[in-house]
DNA sequence: GAAATATGTTAGGATTGCCTAACAAGCGGG
DNA sequence: CCCGCTTGTTAGGCAATCCTAACATATTTC
């Protein structure tokens, strides 16, 4: 009963999503296959989605684009990564691959509200540890 | 190229072991529909891969038990669960309801590495909070 | 103990997402 | 200009999950 355009992006056209993004502008297919180590026939497709869904444009044998609306969604997502991946690899510690490769599994699906508030909580951290630095350092 | 009896499970197929493991003893198939939301035939297939794999057992009209090594995997699925949970709900403040629903979404997949991070971190951060709640009540 | 109800399984189909192989278009160097 | 390399697309398949509908077994009830 889903609705062909519904706004939804799956977790894996999130990816392609934002491997479009970090490649632009002009983004062939054979580098986000590269990017996202999978067979250009998958990204061919997965952007054929992307166009669906307006969140991309690509003439047929050119370069990927995104829309105003892909780049709005591409940046949503990369916001959560980032978030992410400063709290794996900065507060947690965590080594900056496995950081790298956790995030990207967990970007997807995770909720507004706990988005923000990893964001603030994040955030408040850095605060006291830059505060904590400059008493030391005194 | 996938070994069928490989011992990675999809992330659906973690989210069943859990849901054995929490009904457990005996779990009725339609319970475990009832709990995670699908028909008794998506269950009836999943439990048949876990019993494919060695991880639960399901005579025919019976109830689904885990075995020794389903226990085993269901816990580590569960302790990554329940980091998880407690670090939205009780460090983010993140409400009950989407602290659950995003910690499910969360636990498949994490690395050992962040897990056990994850997990310090929670514990050193409650310690703290444990200190300053005494200081205060004096 | 037989009918009604609850529970479990099978069969068949849809969707998503990935793959390989074959084909098509674009682009440079002779 | 055209041959060949690179790039993009199409076609066909496969595997994982989910579904519904129909059927089978088990349990409860009278």
């Amino acid at each position: 009963m889903d609705v062909p355009d519904a706004k939804k992006l799956t977790p894996s056209l999130e990816d392609y999503l934002e491997a479009v993004f970090e490649l632009e502008p002009p983004a062939r297919v054979s580098a986000i296959a590269k990017h996202l180590g999978v067979a250009k026939a998958s990204v061919t497709q997965a952007v054929q989605r992307l166009v669906e869904k307006k969140l991309a444009e690509s003439p047929r044998y050119g370069r990927v684009t995104l829309t105003a609306k892909g780049l709005e969604a591409a940046r949503k997502v990369r916001a959560r990564h980032s978030i992410l991946l400063t709290f794996l690899e900065e507060i947690l510690g965590v080594s900056h691959e496995t950081a790298d490769r956790d995030a990207c599994i967990l970007e997807h699906g995770l909720s507004a509200e706990t988005t923000a508030r990893l964001s603030d909580f994040v955030a408040s951290l850095q605060k006291d540890r830059r505060r904590n630095n400059r008493a030391k350092d005194k």
